[in-house]
DNA sequence: TTGTATGCGTTATCAT
DNA sequence: ATGATAACGCATACAA
């Protein structure tokens, strides 16, 4: 008991204790015990998160912001990846919660109903992210894929392109600013864009393949949305490969802004998210709602931009 | 006791008490307190990774690895940032320490006389990863910067370059490799190589303005090594911005082999580790640890290779 | 086949 | 200012 509380209250311990008891403790290489202190406080200490995929470009930033932000409000990140399947983010939300993590970091707002069954049942704190839906689970941080969809058929339109194609992953995010993309496009006279997918997580050669595949079939393409700038990069490449001169007969436009997009040949035209942000105001949401601190607001849009390059 | 037995051991459970266990399970959403159950077994079914940071794209691979190896075994990975940072690490590892965890993966071998003490102390399994050491605290999974370093300036001599460069960023073992590079380089007669150092994490745009700074001082190398794609990925951009011609006037050579570097033009030469192997390792071998199963080696060299492309 | 007692390391609470 | 007791949820050992 006095050695609990040397370590989390000395200011009434006696000086000569204190410093008995601290030399024990350097001497013995005594640590403290997180499993006892989390069953007997019920306090873990611990966030979790649940990734697609660990290597996705595109959410790293929010992962190390997220990082970042738990370590510096004393709290420890671990981490799921779901591979972008509903049966796996179960299977590891029950690990998840057999371990009573003080708040889960969800990406995503798409969730079996078995597993949104079981988030509310658990009563943990949980944010959703990188998405925006009007009922969230709990917290959200996020930005809309159907804006973003309809942003850029609008954008490409504006600059007079007319035969608009999409070249996407099959994870729900793309799939809904594909949706969104299509229809924004048809409302605007357009026809159907041709819609090319690969299976999720996109890498650049899978964006060389699918544009070739897309040419095969309509040349006369104008326009082309990719659901990343990695798939943009491949289309480049594979554009450049066919002879088709970016932007003037193709229009192109990535997804993410990843550190390269500008240094491509032409300068990608993208949109650009600010994923450390939403880390950032992830951590500060989860960690909140953990010690039990209002929230000025549930659901926080950090929208996005189009950043405009030589690409379009 | 019955309800643990239903859960840990059920063949030995009369059918009907299994129903009711289960169905009164199913029916208050019951999860067993992972905690708890480490506080009594003293396994906590927990692997801590600590890593300089998560988005360098090099290590990435290897996380991704990790934590499919280790979900597939039923661990869990709990990770942590050090930033580069010797202190930062310690007081990691005291957090880590503190949630004993089955396992701990790290990224290096150089660590402060302190974190060795904790590390050994603890008496935790650890593996060491991405580098190799004669003295490693337990388990090693890694390969020889200083090789890598040698073979490369060797490659580039037997290519006819004199006049050797480095851009590193100023990570232990990015100079470790400098080290290497330009010892070999002296051994073989050439003058010292120059050096650029950019702070890690080092991104593209450093790469741009490291070339920048050393054409200013030294227009006539011929050839350029790089501690990492992404830093020849700028290398290349600013080469072209200067009218330099690669391989032609300089040579470049990166690190990673990441999924960009046959892409870019002209397609890089780079040193390529198996990433994904290395994390798989680090899983099996970390598990095999906790479990107190016998390891075949204690050092495993997973080697690297340089892939030649037309950027030398 | 099921149940009871006990202790893992911590801290809230109540003595001293 | 310090110590004693109890309980968090689980599983080992033993009993019935």
């Amino acid at each position: 008991m006095t050695v609990s509380r040397v370590l989390n209250a000395p200011e009434n311990i006696h000086p000569a204790t204190l410093a008995k008891v601290r030399a024990a403790i350097d001497s013995t290489g005594y640590v403290p015990n997180s499993a006892a202190k989390a069953l007997r406080s019920s306090r873990s200490r611990l966030i979790a998160a649940v990734l697609p995929t660990l290597t996705g470009p595109i959410f790293l930033d929010t992962i190390e912001a997220l990082a970042a932000g738990l370590a510096r409000r004393g709290y420890q990140l671990i981490v799921g990846q779901s591979g972008y399947s509903d049966d796996k983010e179960d299977e590891l939300l029950t690990d998840i919660i057999s371990r009573r993590p003080d708040g889960i970091v969800l990406t995503g707002v798409g969730h079996s109903e078995e597993g949104r069954r079981r988030l509310l049942a658990s009563g943990i704190p949980v944010v959703e992210t990188w998405d925006l839906t009007e009922q969230p689970l709990d917290v959200l941080v996020g930005f809309s894929h159907e804006a973003v969809g309809r942003e850029v058929s609008r954008f490409l339109v504006s600059r007079g392109r007319r035969k608009l194609a999409l070249i996407g992953a099959d994870d729900q995010r793309s799939q809904r600013r594909w949706s969104s993309f299509a229809r924004s496009a048809r409302a605007q006279g357009l026809a159907q864009p041709v819609a090319h997918f690969v299976p999720a997580p996109a890498k650049l050669a899978d964006g060389r393949q699918a544009l070739r595949a897309v040419l095969a079939q309509h040349r006369d393409i104008d326009a082309l949305f990719c659901s990343s700038d990695s798939l943009a990069f491949g289309a480049l490449v594979e554009a450049r490969a066919q002879g088709i001169e970016v932007p003037r007969q193709l229009a192109v436009v990535g997804f993410g802004d990843l550190n390269f997009a500008d240094q491509l040949e032409p300068a990608l035209t993208t949109v650009r998210v600010d994923g450390p942000r939403i880390g950032e105001l992830a951590a500060h949401c989860i960690v909140s709602r953990a010690l039990g601190q209002p929230l000025d607001e549930r659901i926080v849009d950090v929208g996005f931009s189009i950043v405009e390059r030589s690409s379009t």
